[in-house]
RNA sequence: GGAGGGAUGGCCGAGUGGACGAUGGCGCCUGUCUUGAAAACAGGUGUGGGUUUGCGCCCACCGGGGGUUCGAAUCCCUCUCCCUCCGCCA
């Protein structure tokens, strides 16, 4: 959500914003309108209230009866008036809202314009690609060659887009999540376990409705929503609270499952596990004061980056242009892992700075020392990275010319000593 | 699932139609006193919105929404959440 007094005193800025990212400017006029209407039905409505209050004073003192009467009906013609704004002044409102709910977070002045995920830029890349003598096999070959993907009865459970993992494969994931959390926790984040459902304001609060609704699985008796990330419960944990400046920055991390309907990407991705209708993740997240916002964004894409670099994987840091940019995002980097089955470069986490976005229509707020007027606070999130694309970054990389996996050396503690999984596995 | 009881300011807790944005206590801040601290005493201490150069003024908010009324924390309806008991089930 953007401030309304940003809107009425730069349209301009927020107008360059929409158009950088290629969507229509013409709403900004529209909210304009809305809301000089708005402050013009408030003060009306308001002055009316004003007097209604002083005359229903006087009226409790009065005694001539003739006279109170005289002013009991007079109120309630004012009355009558006042609901008849109120009705004028709500639907201005309702229409206003909608359409400032809507508006996008604005780009950082670093952020690249351009067109979609092409323009991204390329920040450094780190590692050596890995070189084979062999034809290196994408995962979807692999991992049920090795026995620990099952695609045909994850159909069968759920249907397309589903799968099971198995054994080895099963454990080297739940070995991952558990070596990211406590990587995380080591580098300050608290560990949350929040609940995977949650109602629709949450949701709102984190920019996901209204307008992403349709990526959302819901419980259609209940107002409650699958999880489509972390982010979303972690938004909402401090909803409405008004934080002392004293306590920031909070650094939390949470494994979740995950639940996207993927309605927009139909059709892509539907082979192997990159894309799934449910998916693990580990995320990041921090509350800070705004001042600190760059600092901790550089925070944790560094912590992200030695998730990568731990587990010996090669990536690069992208920064997101205009293009590719989230709606609520101020400023976006991508770690990428490559895949050498797929050929592709994977998208493993993804670190954005959403400034007071989420904070604003989360009611997110904290205290300065100084005893000033609150301050919104701004939120960063982040994954410490998505896990079937970091399992499928494992696979792929440390695959061997018999199909054999070799196991990264910092899971095999976790993983019962194994340091290779094979095929009978 | 059945029966009942609750939700008030940072916390505790009064308030059942008019002087209540809300008594009182705790906490916190400031001042007086003190070498310092404590104690005591005095004052202050919510959020959002509108308006104003500013001082300020006005409006709204007593779990959420709606209603009755000239006027609602207070009465009515409804939803949510919490507590107690019974039943059922992991």
């Amino acid at each position: 959500m953007l401030d309304m007094r940003l809107i009425r005193e730069e349209p301009e800025r927020v107008r360059e914003a929409l158009v950088k990212r290629h969507m229509d400017p013409s709403p900004v006029d529209k909210i304009l309108t809305l809301d000089e209407q708005r402050r013009q039905l408030i003060q009306g409505v308001e002055e009316k209230r004003a007097e209604r209050n002083v005359v229903s004073k006087d009226i409790a003192k009065m005694k001539d009866q003739v006279e109170r009467q005289a002013k009991i009906d007079e109120m309630r013609q004012l009355g009558d008036n006042i609901d008849a704004i109120d009705a004028d002044l709500k639907a201005v409102e309702v229409e206003l809202n909608a359409l400032v709910s809507e508006l996008p977070n604005i780009p950082d002045p670093d952020v690249p314009v351009g067109v979609d995920d092409s323009d991204n830029v390329v920040v450094r890349t780190v590692g050596e690609l890995p070189e084979f003598d062999f034809e290196p096999k994408p995962h979807w070959d692999l991992g049920p060659e090795l026995g620990i993907i099952d695609f045909e009865r994850g159909v069968k459970l759920a249907g397309s887009r589903f799968y099971v993992l198995s054994g080895l494969g099963a454990r080297l994931q739940r070995a991952l999540i558990y070596w990211m959390v406590d990587l995380h926790v080591k580098q300050g984040y608290l560990e949350k376990y929040p609940p995977f459902m949650v109602r629709g304001e949450i949701l709102y609060g984190a920019g996901q409705l209204p307008k992403f609704e349709d990526n959302l699985y819901k419980d259609h008796e209940e107002d409650l929503w699958m999880i489509p990330t972390a982010e979303v419960p972690l938004t909402g944990l401090h909803m409405d609270e008004i934080l002392d400046e004293a306590q920031l920055p909070l650094r939390y991390t949470a494994y979740t499952a995950c639940f996207r309907r993927e309605k927009a990407s139909a059709g892509r991705d539907v082979r192997g596990i990159k894309r799934g209708f449910q998916f693990d993740k580990v995320e990041l997240y921090t509350f800070c004061r705004l001042e600190d916002s760059p600092a901790e964004h550089d925070r944790m894409v560094s912590d992200a980056e030695e998730t990568a670099a731990l587990l010996g994987l090669p990536y690069r840091m992208m920064l997101q242009s205009t293009g590719d940019l989230g709606f609520g995002s101020h400023k976006t980097y991508d770690i990428e892992m490559w895949a050498p089955g797929c050929k592709e470069w994977l998208e493993v986490s993804s670190i954005s700075n959403v400034g007071d976005f989420q904070a604003r229509r989360s009611g997110l707020r904290y205290r300065p020392t100084d005893g000033k007027n609150t301050q919104f606070v701004h939120t960063l999130n982040g994954s410490g990275l998505g896990l079937p694309r970091t399992l499928i970054a494992v696979l792929e990389n440390y695959q061997q010319a018999d199909g054999s996996i070799v196991i990264p050396e910092v899971l095999r503690p976790l993983m019962g000593g194994e340091t290779v999984i094979r095929a009978e596995g």
